[in-house]
DNA sequence: GCCAACGTTGGC
DNA sequence: GCCAACGTTGGC
């Protein structure tokens, strides 16, 4: 008698949920990065600085667009209202932090990812299973100076030799994250900036 | 699961 | 406009 094929009763294991990651560690503040000026995507033009923010009705706006899934995480995983983020300017004549903004409305569907006429439509997306999340967010205030990356990246490489605040932060370490996590340390070193003179560090 | 090819980001 | 760094894709 032929032995008996064991039947690979495959484990009908119960769908894996699709809970968010235990998150190595929890962050409350941010660096979201936007392009002050313009250029064409697609034939669309892109642009959206500080200034335009502030111009959004109720200065407060949905942050679509991302399309990186770490920063999706951030968004869908770790942001809440009420926390603070650096509007930072990217892709620019002059890059670095310009001013806060708060978070509004925490993770949602990005309804651009199904618009096939934005920059960012993805046709991989159904409405049944969409993929990119954003947030809102809200202007606060411009910082009383400009914080540029280039004094950011002095800063860093010192603090990589003292072990200062900045040693690791996502701005050199994680560089093209367009959501970034801050340490409240990293914060508030670097909000701490806007009352010394730039000249003296 | 590796990894080459490719595309994008973003400083310079 | 260049290009290094790095994320994504897809063949195998």
């Amino acid at each position: 008698m032929a032995p008996k094929r064991k039947v690979k009763t495959k484990e009908v294991s119960p769908k894996k949920k699709r809970t968010a990651p235990a998150a190595s560690q929890v962050f409350t503040r941010w660096l979201m990065k936007s392009e002050p000026e313009s250029r064409l995507q697609n034939g669309v033009e892109m642009k959206f600085s500080f200034d335009d923010l502030k111009k959004e009705p109720d200065q407060t706006t949905c942050w679509d667009g991302v399309r990186n899934y770490q920063a999706r995480n951030f968004m869908r995983d770790q942001m809440k209202v009420g926390q603070s983020a650096f509007f930072y300017h990217s892709n620019c004549k002059d890059p670095g932090i310009v001013g806060l903004i708060e978070i509004m409305r925490e993770g949602y569907v990005d309804h651009t990812q199904f618009d096939k006429k934005d920059p960012h439509f993805d046709p991989s997306c159904t409405k049944d299973n969409p993929k990119w999340m954003m947030v809102d967010v809200k202007y606060v205030r411009k910082l009383k100076r400009f914080i540029s990356l280039k004094e950011l990246k002095t800063l860093h490489l010192e603090h990589k030799e003292s072990g200062g605040p900045l040693r690791s932060l996502a701005l050199f370490t994680r560089a093209r994250l367009s959501v970034q996590p801050l340490t409240t340390e990293e914060f508030d070193f670097i909000l701490s900036l806007e009352d010394k003179d730039p000249e003296e560090q």
